[in-house]
DNA sequence: AACGTCTGTTCTGCATTGTGGAACAAGCCA
DNA sequence: TGGCTTGTTCCACAATGCAGAACAGACGTT
């Protein structure tokens, strides 16, 4: 059994510390903050910004991430098929519900926030991009999770250690998203916090994203929500049809299941 | 002397070569474009997907960048003071211009595009994000070269192995650059595309990004770069000013150097 | 269906490579 | 100047990652 490379999972550590941390950040900070050995630090840093995934100030002699990173994921961000697809469906939808909206994609047992178009409300929804989140919390991943396979869906809930009856609940809601075609919670993921979700299908008919409507508990009357449900299931089937998902049937056929 | 850590090396090499591969690949495939061994790739991509850098296709057993990559850069991007900044005058200036506008951030001796906003037009000039450019070439990067020590520049291009009579033609240009203060170049980077910029300073009057509208050599009229020269130096001045950089003088002063 | 030929994965002994403590150098503040 | 940081270098040891070859599946061609 080949174990990992470990090295390469230190310099990833690394790295995590850095992005947490924001600002420069000098060898020994680092090295306490990632429970690594000074001098470790010190040689992976060095090798780091060789390859330009950490950037040094000279001067002051600390850290910080460099734009060789940027220059890998310059690929992912904007290259990914569905987000380039998806960008002026989604533009369109903030546009008619003046609120946060989001894209995110799924990612094997989790899904990541990989577009985010911002309300102009002073109170803004927290979701940066790039960030992991569950399947299982909050409305973005429901509306994935309540079109993947049965099976797979009960294995990733007791991966995530949910008590029996908590999975027979999100059982039931995942029923009630099929059978609505869209989802909705109230402060599951950040307390105070709605949304709105509906899922996109690739042409597999493969439940692979989810469009997103973020607001505040405060601004959702149950009308307003109505009014998002639909907007939303419009936007996700629209992508989901650029695609090459037939709309035709394959929906009401998992509904109806 | 401490030599660089081999297998960060070879993990960042591998990455690379799937951030141009763009699509899907295996093993082999990651294997003979990143120079490595088959069984050196694969556990090397094991534990690339285990911090989330990498994602692999279970049912086809292949690979491609991760979103974890993501999440790292998702502070850097957006993060930066400058561009937070910049993004609102940026705006302002494609409306004014209807072309493509980008800011680069100067890293050492290269500089970045980290703020690129898309022309209407059919034709676009290329500027992934992430991309690194020399700073030697085009007008983006001569607008900050101009404003840079004039050791550090003649140190820069003897590195970049400019003959001598280059180099004299470019210091020449600089001179002309800090005359007027803003830069434009004609097909210098990319054959048939040209670029107008003007530098960007940060309190200390360090020019540290250029701000640039792209556009097209059948384009652009003599009458229009004269507009564009305005237009992007006005931009930029407004960002310089909002880093706290003291206009009154300190340009004067350098121009008249 | 059985074959050859691609894939991806696992194994194993060897030596290379990375490790971490301690020693060194360089700033900074009192 | 002295005592504290900090970042950097050194070096001997052994753990760690290496490469090649063997293994196992998946195609797809005949």
């Amino acid at each position: 059994m080949s174990h990992h490379i470990q090295s390469i999972e230190r310099a990833a550590r690394v790295l995590e510390v850095l992005s947490e941390g924001g600002d420069l950040m000098g060898v020994t900070e680092i090295a306490n903050k990632a429970r690594l050995g000074k001098s470790t630090v010190h040689r992976i840093l060095g090798t780091l910004v060789h390859v330009r995934f950490v950037r040094m100030d000279p001067a002051s002699r600390q850290y910080s991430l460099g734009y060789g990173l940027l220059q890998l994921t310059s690929g992912l961000l904007r290259g990914s098929e569905v987000s380039m697809i998806a960008l002026p469906h989604l533009r369109d939808l903030r546009r008619k519900t003046h609120e946060t909206v989001t894209l995110n994609l799924r990612d094997n047992n989790q899904r990541v926030v990989v577009e985010r178009l911002d309300t102009s409300h002073e109170i803004r929804y927290v979701a940066e991009i790039g960030w992991p989140l569950p399947l299982h919390v909050g409305a973005g991943g429901k509306a994935i999770l309540a079109f993947m396979d049965e099976s797979e869906v009960m294995g990733l809930l007791e991966e995530a250690k949910l008590s029996p009856r908590r999975i027979r609940k999100v059982a039931e809601e995942l029923k009630e998203i099929r059978a609505v075609g869209s989802a909705f919670t109230l402060g599951e993921r950040l307390p105070g916090a709605g949304s709105v979700s509906a899922p996109v299908f690739n042409h597999e008919g493969a439940a692979i994203a989810s469009v997103n409507v973020l607001s505040l508990e405060s601004r959702l009357s149950a009308k307003m929500v109505r009014a998002f449900r639909a907007l939303v299931k419009a936007t996700a089937m629209g992508v989901s049809e650029e695609l090459g998902w037939r709309a035709i049937g394959t929906l009401e056929r998992r509904i109806n299941e």
